[in-house]
DNA sequence: AATGAATGAGTTTTCATTCAT
DNA sequence: GATGAATGAAAACTCATTCAT
């Protein structure tokens, strides 16, 4: 799984791109085939159908995610640092790959989202739930439930990120840390 | 618009339920026709297109959406009263509303979104619009962007309405004020 | 049948401008209804349907072409004066009435033609075939068969008129004269 | 261009015989499929559209036709003895091929025929321009618009076919010379 | 007589998928 | 493995015709 053959990456990425910029079914698997440069019949060889794809494609781009997430996160720091360089983190992932990005938008609000869950890779969201436990037991979070609080980070950057390419409101890198405060604010544990 | 002709209004119900259960694609006009009770030309009649249903059934709900959400609203309570019955009357809109809400979810993910704009209706944006300028002005609120403002807390709400209906995160409304908290927290000015 | 209702005028002059534009098929009863501002249903009132329309349209404008065509001849005048004139009269009602000549021509052409005869108005060709049946009992034409005679008479003038608004050969009225002279040469008996 | 895909000729070939018997929109693409024997998906595999298939077509019979009609052509021969074989080899051909004689009257007289020029072979155009030139300036045939002249003789060799195939006239091929008589005193110089 | 909303069979076209090469 | 022509079920959409008003 870790070094796909290069035939499925051109397909995964081709089929990111243009579900980007069409759509599900505004991205016949033709299409597919065209822009990575293999024929029809190839793509399967490796999914069993387009919506094997997808959820193939899913899982993959959720990994890449969860791979640059974390990168450079230093236990040693201050929790409330930890926090702000995951969610900054986590919001230029985003920007570096809006294909990804709007990708993900529309699986999870399709159908195609509850049809076989996939076996998400969880670990990524388990090392998050283990950091925002962490941040509740020692006070420094409001005492939620960590899946909630989860949720509601990841919202939060999604739609940071989306802002950030949407045309009606501009807003730019440097604006960052002033979202990321509203949602560090709204999760901290005022009463101390 | 506002005494819609029986069928119009049957074919945008019926569109709306069944995008929710099976997304914009696997909702073919005949499907609507059925459901609808009416010829397949009879869509026809009153829409142009497929498209064109959607983006005008997507005006029929945000008008509703807008309709429910100020209902109750009192000038004269203070900001943070006002504040989160705002936010609670829309979370509890879409949750009697889930139709709506898993509509409009994917239709902003959706390529529809950028296709036609549909002259938005803006009237429920200003009036919200005017509530957090009001925020920020006398000091309640961070001096943010409106706009963003106005985002991120419809992001919230939306996140809290999915997560009542998924399987995964349990919550019931009376979890709701806790998680208004976290964006009343996220918003408000710490400042002072 | 002589005054038409003006409802079926309309109907009828609705329709010879839009076949003549859109061609059969791309001219829908609804369309006809809208330019005859009349409503769908009025049509039916006249016509039991739309091939009924079509074939009694014929039958119309044949009518009106017959009319005109013997229309200032005198039968006192020489032989090849009076063929002049006739042809000549039958061209100019064509370019006065594209319409009807691009109508015509369709029909002719088109699987409707063979369809219910509609008991062709043939006052108008035996006129014509008295006309020519006289030529050549008189030796001025040649001696063949005269509805052959005719058609290939008529085939010349249609023709001409379809070349006077064609755009790749630009002709005028004053070029019909040696247009017709060709047809007159052809016709003609030379053997004397 | 020359070695067509069995399947395109196929495709062509029953589209034309549909075309005469049915028209163009008594015609669906379904029937074609059926009667080709491939699946209609892959009528689409060739052609872009119904129209394009149509025109395509056109472009397809009318090479036909020019190969067909200078085929024996001696230009050793006489002027009049070239013109009178090219005028029977004409009329020979529609008669052999009475599917692409209809469907070219068709054709010409409908909509389709404006759309799309279709890049007309003029090939076999040019040549019989070329011929008809010769013979004005050697002062056999009257001196007029070469253009013209080859639309009133092709216009009467498509009546003549025309006229093999009708109930209403019955002619045959002993009668051809005759017929084409009248077209050779209509063009020839009668001043000499 | 006149209306025009409603009908639904029929049309063009698309596209996930297969399979002979 | 790779190809891409071929498939055909299903989709969006049209339009002649009807009928309650």
């Amino acid at each position: 799984m870790d070094i796909l053959a290069e035939k499925k990456k051109a397909i995964f990425e081709s089929t990111l791109e243009l579900i980007k910029e069409n759509g599900f079914h505004g991205t016949p698997m033709s299409m597919v085939a065209k822009k990575a440069c293999v024929a029809c019949g190839t793509i399967y060889h490796y999914f069993d159908s387009k919506d094997t794809l997808i959820a193939e494609l899913y899982a993959y781009v959720k990994k890449q995610m969860a791979d640059a997430m974390f990168e450079g996160d230093d236990e040693q720091k201050e929790f409330k640092d930890r926090f702000y360089h995951l969610i900054l983190s986590h919001c230029r992932f985003y920007i570096k790959h809006p294909n990804t990005l709007y990708f993900i938008e529309q699986y999870i609000n399709s159908p195609y989202n509850n049809r076989e869950p996939v076996k998400d890779n969880e670990q990524f969201q388990h090392r998050m739930w283990d950091f925002l436990k962490q941040g509740i037991d020692t006070g420094v979070l409001k005492p939620m439930n960590i899946h909630l609080l989860g949720i509601l980070i990841h919202s939060h950057v999604v739609t940071t990120a989306k802002l950030y390419f949407s045309q009606r409101v501009k807003i730019n890198e440097e604006d960052f840390p002033n979202i990321v405060q509203v949602i560090w604010d709204g999760v901290k544990n005022h009463s101390d």
